[in-house]
RNA sequence: GGGCCCGUGGCUCAGCCUGGUCAGAGCGCCCGCCUGAUAAGCGGGAGGUCCGGGGUUCGAAGCCCCGCGGGCCCA
């Protein structure tokens, strides 16, 4: 049985923590999975949040598309995996524990803490954020296994990863190899290229040009020009483009060279004057020696000089551009990675003079940190002479992501994975294998697929899955598992000592188990292993892997895969995973590349895109701007259901959302409309213990209305379910949004008000109850993973009570019942609230109240359907109009014709008056006919004249009694002519609204009877006494008198009135 | 510098793929109406060079080209 509803006001955060509540003690998730368990699977993965600590509107967004999928696809019959993920190794914790502990610099972490509690302090801080995190997730409502969230620091996850390095190994796709690298001096380990991306900050740093002494010359120059000067000591050529032209600048006694095109700028930097003296082209400069500003402080240089043919040379390379500068580049083959590149052409040395912490190794400022020498190495360029001018620079540079620390390049060995052999694959098996919403994305990621180098994956740090290389320094060995790796081991070194191990596994294992504890594949445990093959004995190489390759390879490891292969044959590769535009050439890419690595395909089928969250003027949200909104701020102030809803309905995913309070309050207006009609429906069906199950549908009295609003609903099944499906969002949650405040609240609702409020068994109030109750049987699961909350609790009392599933979660989604849709009562429903609209507006036009009925209503069209519509939804027009009679007709109009002076100035001069006499004199309806025909000629008081079209103004004007309104096809006309019997029936209303409105101060129950004492002027009272009756009904009073009011009373000085209400009791 | 996306009333956005009903909605503003959904609801009005400029076409907000401004990613 439907119940009254006990809350009469949408509130959406008792609601919300009700149904919580409601669901944790009907364990509802549990059920849900239940339920589809043995389905068709579909594998849904969660790209995994860092566990920085706590979430934002992105990582809110984020999730509710993803739920809203995950809700949708379960009701859809499959079979969803919901397993949450986080990503929880990584430099960012390393660096929050680093501040807690106080440390300064890396090396505090072994010789201060030991990397023993460091990690265990890693693992804490992680585990703690993914808590504080996990309930944010569980606020909004998203139903995720979060009991069971896949972590990238469990064991069988590193296993995983130590499994994929171990297949890009035997695949020659894993090498050590000397690059020049980004690299955090802070920190002190290597960033890779995508650690890089968007970390560019504007800085100031020096610019400075220097002159090279061309060897054997006097006088005779290379000007080059720098931003980090600290890179001169590890010069070793300089670059020319052969292309170009350079030439042979005279200033003063000597002679610089410069790229031709640049000689102005430079000349102009260096507040220098002179003139080009010879030009040549850079290929000429090529091998032209040069001495080393540095040879003296540098006793390496000297070395390079002799030993390398190219060192202290121009060369020749393609990324020397005119942008900026002199044409010359300066060339540091150890600190650039376009200097490496044709540093390693010329045969030339990666000359890196630095240690981790950037400090100098050798030479004149040896233990300086780079950065702090720049000032230095300017002022002794300045003592030698050899600098032409030092100035500043504002220019993007990168920046640790982490720590802010501006990065310098640095030339060390690192491991990577060989990209640039499986590129091509990526991009085919992309090709042929995966959707993406939108599709141009594809573009996107193809061009960031083409773009990208080989992937660096060593870092010189703690807090990530171990680089399972073990080595003897020469030859290398990558271990796939722990397993293997016990095998594999015949010592292990624990405090310094070495303990040799027995040959027995189990025995191995035990003593293993013993010395380090359970297995752990962290540092410092693994470290502790060393392993003989072919009969050397090897140590692990220090590193740690890129965190980002711990995601990388989540559609696998989340699923325990290699040490569990079940589930992965089951449901690799994943269904659909969903994450922001950032990640397109981030976790996208690495998901495709770490997969292609081992399984030679792309890991997952249906990839979409969503933008960021910015703040209202469409800045980002950031703590500088103190622009931050908290998802908990947004819950706690209009609720999860508004939440979730907006944040799918304000624009397309794929766009970056501007957060709007005003569009927020908008949804929760919407959803308080869908709960009024809740309330209204559910009031009067628990009034009349309307039972849906005991209705006989086929005899039902349905009426044009009640068919209408089902083909409606039936429609909506198909929009939101293709929206959903073509990840084109709002087109789904925008029918929804209309369905329920245009179609259900402002149109269903008003026509059938009368039906519901009739007092007795009636099957035309049946037919409307059981429509709305079929309507909100669909709508509310379609609404269902948008707005779980509300849906449940108006599912739990209407619909709950007649079917078997105990949660609108656990309901199928609808299916498009094609016998309902009527697609030409639909459109001629649309016309019909057009032909109303343009008829209250008539009616306002002629200052008639809708409570006055009017006598007729004409509508004046063309249209085929708008005539159906007219006739066959007639009734409905009556009564929307209130109107006695509405019917399709033309009007007759009569025509008045004026003299237009305008033309018959000019044209008749004199006469003009005359002629325009006449004119008024004749009948217009004639004389405007025979002109439409012809040109006429007349006589007036003697003069012949030709009258033309032109002549005339003619105007239509309507009957008095009539008034107009335009629609979209045709006009409507009132009649506003007022019989008495209208204004009858009008004065009734008045009364009637204002005794309603007196039962309702009076907080009346809605089946009180009343007594009505009215005391007015005599002309009310005639014209009452005849409407007695309709009073009664309508106010649910016994009796209405005339007489001195009594009771509560209330005057109405509108009505000229003073009413009394009395309550009768029992 | 390159790739992709976006640019429509004061604000937030639909529409663009598949050219052709005066360019739509909501919010805000102004004016009314209704009243047992009611600390709600409804109607009407004002308000737009559809970023700018070319082109294709009988016809362009929509298609093509060139700019300008913004976003993401890369260099």
């Amino acid at each position: 049985m439907i119940k009254e509803p006990e809350m009469k006001e949408y509130n959406p955060q008792v609601l919300e923590e009700k149904i919580e509540k409601f669901w944790k003690e009907n364990d509802a998730q549990r059920k849900v999975k239940e339920l589809r368990k043995n389905s068709k699977a579909y594998y849904f993965l969660d790209g995994p949040p860092y566990v920085s600590g706590a979430i934002h509107l992105g990582t809110a967004w984020n999730k509710i598309i993803k739920d809203m999928v995950i809700r949708f696809r379960t009701m859809q019959g499959y079979n969803v995996r919901r397993q949450p993920g986080f990503d929880m190794h990584g430099l960012p914790i390393e660096v929050k524990v680093e501040q807690a502990l106080g440390l300064k610099i890396k090396k505090d972490i072994e010789e201060t803490v030991g990397v023993d509690s460091f990690i265990k302090k890693c693992k804490e801080f992680a585990l703690k954020n993914l808590k504080v995190m996990t309930e944010q997730f569980r606020m909004l409502g998203v139903w995720m296994d979060w009991d069971d969230p896949y972590m990238t620091i469990k064991n069988e996850y590193i296993e995983a990863a130590w499994w994929t390095l171990r297949r890009a190994w035997e695949k020659g796709l894993l090498e050590k190899d000397q690059r020049v690298l980004h690299w955090c001096p802070r920190c002190e380990t290597a960033l890779a290229e995508h650690e890089v991306r968007g970390e560019y900050k504007i800085r100031k740093d020096p610019s400075i040009y220097v002159k090279f002494k061309v060897e054997g010359k006097e006088n005779e120059y290379l000007l080059i020009w720098t931003t980090t000067p600290w890179t001169l000591p590890a010069n070793l050529a300089v670059a020319v483009n052969e292309e170009y032209d350079y030439a042979k600048v005279k200033v003063g006694e000597e002679y610089w060279i410069v790229a031709k095109a640049l000689v102005e700028k430079v000349l102009d930097e260096a507040g220098a004057e002179g003139e080009v003296v010879e030009e040549f082209k850079g290929k000429e400069l090529e091998g032209i020696r040069y001495v080393h500003p540095f040879l003296d402080e540098y006793p390496r240089q000297r070395e390079f000089r002799e030993r390398y043919e190219w060192a202290h040379r121009v060369i020749l390379g393609e990324h020397v551009t005119l942008g900026e500068g002199t044409g010359l580049v300066h060339t540091a083959p150890g600190h650039g990675e376009e200097d490496f590149e044709i540093g390693r052409e010329y045969g030339l040395p990666a000359y890196s003079p630095l240690d981790d912490e950037g400090r100098y190794t050798e030479g004149k400022w040896k233990g300086i940190f780079v950065k702090d020498a720049d000032p230095e190495i300017i002022e002794y360029l300045r003592e030698k002479g050899v600098l032409v001018k030092a100035g500043e620079v504002e220019h993007k540079y990168p920046h640790c992501w982490r720590c802010k620390t501006p990065l310098i390049f640095r030339a060390t060995d690192q491991w990577f994975l060989k990209i640039s052999k499986v590129k091509e694959k990526i991009i085919e098996e992309n090709d042929k294998n995966v959707t993406w919403y939108p599709d141009w994305v594809k573009v996107r990621y193809d061009n960031g697929v083409m773009n990208s180098g080989d992937w660096c994956i060593s870092r010189q740090r703690y807090w990530g899955v171990p680089l399972p290389i073990w080595s003897d320094g020469k030859d290398i060995y990558v271990v796939g598992s722990f397993k293997e790796l016990v095998e594999l081991t015949t010592a292990i070194e624990v405090g310094g000592e070495r303990i040799d191990l027995p040959e027995s596994y189990d025995e191995k294992l035990k003593v293993i188990e013993e010395k380090l504890g359970p297995e752990d594949l962290h540092r410092p445990y693994v470290d502790a292993f060393i392993i003989k093959v072919n009969g050397k004995e090897m140590r692990r190489v220090k590193d740690v892997v890129d965190v980002w390759f711990d995601s990388g390879i989540a559609s696998w490891a989340s699923l325990g895969y290699p040490r569990n292969k079940e589930l992965f044959e089951k449901l690799w590769p994943a269904d659909f995973v969903v994450e922001g535009q950032d990640q397109v050439t981030k976790w996208f890419y690495s998901q495709q590349a770490a997969s292609v690595i081992a399984f030679d395909t792309v890991p997952y089928k249906n990839v979409a895109m969503h933008g960021y969250v910015l703040d209202e003027k469409g800045d980002k949200m950031s703590k500088s701007l103190g622009n931050i909104i908290r998802p908990e701020e947004v819950v706690q102030k209009e609720g999860r259901d508004s939440f979730r809803f907006y944040m799918l309905w304000a624009n397309v995913p794929w766009e970056d959302l501007r957060f709007s309070w005003t569009g927020l309050n908008q949804v929760k207006r919407m959803l308080n409309i869908l709960w009024n009609v809740y309330i209204l429906s559910s009031t009067y069906m628990s009034l009349d213990n309307f039972d849906p199950t005991k209705v006989n549908v086929e005899e039902l009295p349905l009426r044009e209305e009640d068919r209408w609003i089902l083909s409606r609903v039936n429609s909506l099944v198909g929009k939101v379910s293709t929206g959903i499906e073509t990840f084109y969002l709002i087109r789904a949650t925008r029918e929804i949004y209309d369905f329920v405040v245009e179609d259900l609240s402002r149109w269903y609702v008003r026509l059938i008000r009368k039906r519901m409020w009739v007092e007795r068994d009636d099957p035309d109030k049946l037919a409307a109850y059981w429509t709305l109750w079929h309507v909100f049987d669909v709508l509310l699961r379609l609404m269902a993973p948008f707005t779980p909350y509300i849906v449940e609790e108006i599912y739990q009392n209407m619909i709950r009570p007649f079917k078997e599933r105990e949660s609108v979660h656990m309901e199928d989604w609808p299916e498009k019942d094609e016998r309902w849709v009527d697609e030409e009562l639909e459109k001629e429903m649309a016309v019909v609230r057009r032909i109303v609209e343009a008829g209250s507006s008539a009616r306002q036009k002629a200052r008639i109240k809708l409570r006055y009925p009017v006598r007729e209503i004409i509508v004046e069209t063309d249209d085929e359907l708008t005539k159906r519509a007219v006739e066959r939804l007639n009734y409905l027009l009556k009564d929307q109009l209130n109107a006695k009679e509405v019917r399709v007709a033309k009007v007759e109009r009569s025509i008045v014709v004026k003299p237009n002076f305008a033309k018959l100035g000019p044209h008749f001069k004199g006469d003009a008056k005359l002629v325009a006499g006449w004119i008024s004199q004749q009948n217009p309806k004639e004389l405007y006919e025979s002109l439409m025909k012809e040109k006429m000629k007349v006589e007036i008081e003697g003069k012949e004249f030709t009258l033309e079209r032109e002549h005339i103004l003619v105007e239509e004007e309507l009957p008095d009694f009539l008034v107009g309104e335009e629609f979209d096809h045709g006009k409507v006309f009132i009649n506003r002519e007022l019989t008495r019997d209208l204004i009858m029936e009008g004065v009734a209303r008045e009364f009637v609204r204002r005794i309603q409105e007196m039962r309702k101060r009076l907080d009346l129950d809605v089946n009180d009877r009343i007594i009505v004492t009215i005391d007015t002027s005599g002309e009310n009272r005639e014209l009452l006494e005849g409407m007695l009756d309709y009073i009664k009904g309508e106010t649910r009073a016994v009796e209405v008198r005339f007489e001195e009011a009594k009771g509560y009373v209330v005057e109405w000085p509108e009505v000229n009135a003073k009413i009394g209400v009395e309550k009768i009791e029992g």
